[in-house]
DNA sequence: CATTTGAGCTAGACAGAGTCTAAAGCCGGG
DNA sequence: CCCGGCTTTAGACTCTGTCTAGCTCAAATG
């Protein structure tokens, strides 16, 4: 159940066994979503990965797009990053990093954590543990 | 036009002139939102600032409150945070900080910038300008 | 072999945040 | 007094995401 994260891309061959290294039941329509959003280092939303299915050829429905997505967010096969008020994206890349966003054309970038370094962070109220750091740098077109 | 940000709490009179030095003219339904959101340092959707206008008797419709809030945020007056995937929130605080996210039960909590201290930051991609740096600390209540 | 069980998939209804549109109100200048 | 621009408004609309109820299929059971 660890996670045996392989690096991008990932093979198709390898989806199924990654998945079940991931605590997950290797379906038709999982393998299939798995293979879409892991094929390279890249952000996506749940629309775009049922857009990408439908050209594929794949027919997997809304409902089953949106809870496989959630499900691989929570069994850290991919990571969910919240920088557009209007939707969520997936990234494939479950590495540590953050991200410069493009407010004006929406473009997301990845930013090697190693390149923000934070001396320290300050205690998480009490009650409470810290999960995860999320950095976004918003940047914007220049002229 | 420049950002003359008062400390919090606003008092109500001086939110008109406020609001002119951001280049916002004064209407009633502005003041009146603007006095709702800058009475105190805290984080409100469009529609918690709705319902508090309602609460107040002041009747001022949904795209108003939209329309208004974003404005406000584009001005400098208030600052957008995105963190929850459902809703955007306005923080009435526009001094440089952080926010601890409790994604459990979806409270914010200021974070003082100095309390995260940042080496350098990376350079922003080819054509871009840095404008914001977020950093949000997503914690989940212990036990 | 028939039956049951349960996980997973699906279509479509639904919910909530936010935007758009078309009309109406307000207000200052001529 | 009238005009023109800015602001507000109600309500329709869009879009992302969730929920429900039924269906499929495969594995376990008798």
């Amino acid at each position: 159940m660890a996670s045996a994260t392989a690096t991008l891309p990932v093979e198709k061959d390898a989806i199924p066994s990654l998945l079940q290294q991931h605590g997950i039941s290797p379906t038709a329509q999982r393998v299939e979503i798995a293979g879409i959003l892991l094929s390279k280092c890249q952000h996506l939303s749940a629309d775009q990965v049922l857009t990408r299915l439908t050209e594929h050829g794949a027919s997997v429905s809304k409902a089953t797009v949106y809870n496989t997505l959630g499900l691989f967010a929570e069994r850290g096969l991919v990571r969910q990053v919240i920088v557009d008020p209007a939707k969520v994206f997936y990234d494939s890349n479950v590495a540590p990093h953050h991200h410069f966003y493009n407010v004006d054309d929406g473009n997301l970038i990845d930013v090697n954590a190693a390149e923000v370094p934070i001396e320290h962070l300050p205690h998480a109220p009490d009650g409470t543990v810290a999960e995860a750091v999320d950095i976004v740098i918003r940047v914007r077109n220049t002229g």
